[in-house]
DNA sequence: TGGTTAAAGTGAACGGTGTAAACATAGGGT
DNA sequence: ACCCTATGTTTACACCGTTCACTTTAACCA
């Protein structure tokens, strides 16, 4: 949730920077199915198209802005979501719902994230969802070093359903969600550590 | 692997079509990391671009052709790797690998095949790498229905894995992969069945 | 306060893209 | 021998990302 004064002439000097990350998100929304142009954003905006470059050096710039923002929205979903659910194992099961219920949502952003060449940035203050991720498994896995597996492969099928359910290979639907992800089935030698903080 | 006579004037009139694909595939290899455009492939091929739409109604109908083929190759390279492996269990982990280590060696392609925004077709032949992933969890898994869920569990994992890697998200190392594929610690209540067929 | 300076926005232009429309040219079957 | 159809070409359009040279505007300091 990004909020940004668009009230009036609010930006026609000051803040075009976030207008642009602001509108963009909007059109990522869209029902166009697609990421925005430059030109169509600068449009929307009510600007020039080569405005932009004195804020992105480039398009790939500002996709990695919206990425970069998207990537906050989904962290902040998961914490949310698995705090609904109570910390724990069944937390870590709803962090995963929660991946695959943000890519379902937001379609085009979600590909906008994990689309770009470059992993959107090398050194950045690891994200939420990341953290998060860690967190749960170091809590319920029988040692560190299964943990590190333990998170890459519940980040991977989470991915991977969000991946192909958007691409249309597997069919949408809750159920299947929840079959797929539920850990029980998926990682059975873990879950005996510290189920809930007391 | 698509062989097509490239000879000389063999295609000035004749095979445009499979010549474009051909040419396709090729740029899809390349060190370029984008799939070529559609102009580009026409001035390869010596053709002008008007020309390919005589035998793809749009550029996606093209892209289709050509992630059809790479799906043909993928389900080709697991095959064999599942055979060489000896089947069973072991097969059907060879078959993950493979499926990881094909969306790494030929990454543009791979996200190709991933990336249009619809299935590739709806009522096709059944793919050879969908065959093979719902005869081997059929072997494996204890019931029928777990099977189903099993093999899209599969699935998902080597997908998520694939393109975590190729978005940089994951470090890309065999090691790794292996741990993150070890079936015996991902799906431990299934292989009492029929291990090995004699 | 006034003038300079640097930041921010503009317009025109370039080469690239996918695609449509009208036209050209074989080659093969009647 | 003719015409039809499949396959190509040319020209054109709208859009894209990006560059360059230019103007405007706001801020700061003497």
């Amino acid at each position: 949730m990004v909020t940004v004064s668009t009230s009036s002439e609010a930006y026609h000097h000051g803040n075009l920077r976030e207008a642009l990350v602001f509108e963009g998100l909007r059109a990522l929304e869209g029902p166009d199915g697609k990421a925005p142009s430059l030109r169509e954003l600068s449009r929307k905006v009510g600007v020039s198209p080569t405005a932009v470059y004195r804020h992105f050096p480039d398009k790939q710039a500002l996709d990695q802005a919206l990425a970069r923002e998207g990537l906050k929205m989904l962290g902040s979903e998961q914490a949310a979501a698995a705090q609904k659910a109570g910390g724990g194992a069944a937390g870590f099961a709803e962090t995963g719902r929660a991946y695959v219920r943000f890519a379902l949502a937001h379609p085009v952003l979600f590909r906008l994230m994990f689309t770009q060449g470059k992993p959107v940035d090398k050194d950045e203050p690891v994200d939420e969802a990341r953290a998060l991720l860690i967190a749960n498994t170091r809590a319920l896995a029988s040692n560190p070093e299964r943990a590190e597996t333990l998170a890459l492969q519940a980040w991977s099928i989470a991915h991977g359903i969000a991946m192909l359910m958007l691409d249309g290979r597997i069919p949408v639907d809750d159920a299947l969600i929840d079959r797929m992800l539920d850990t029980k089935s998926l990682f059975p030698d873990q879950g005996s550590k510290s189920e809930e903080s007391p």
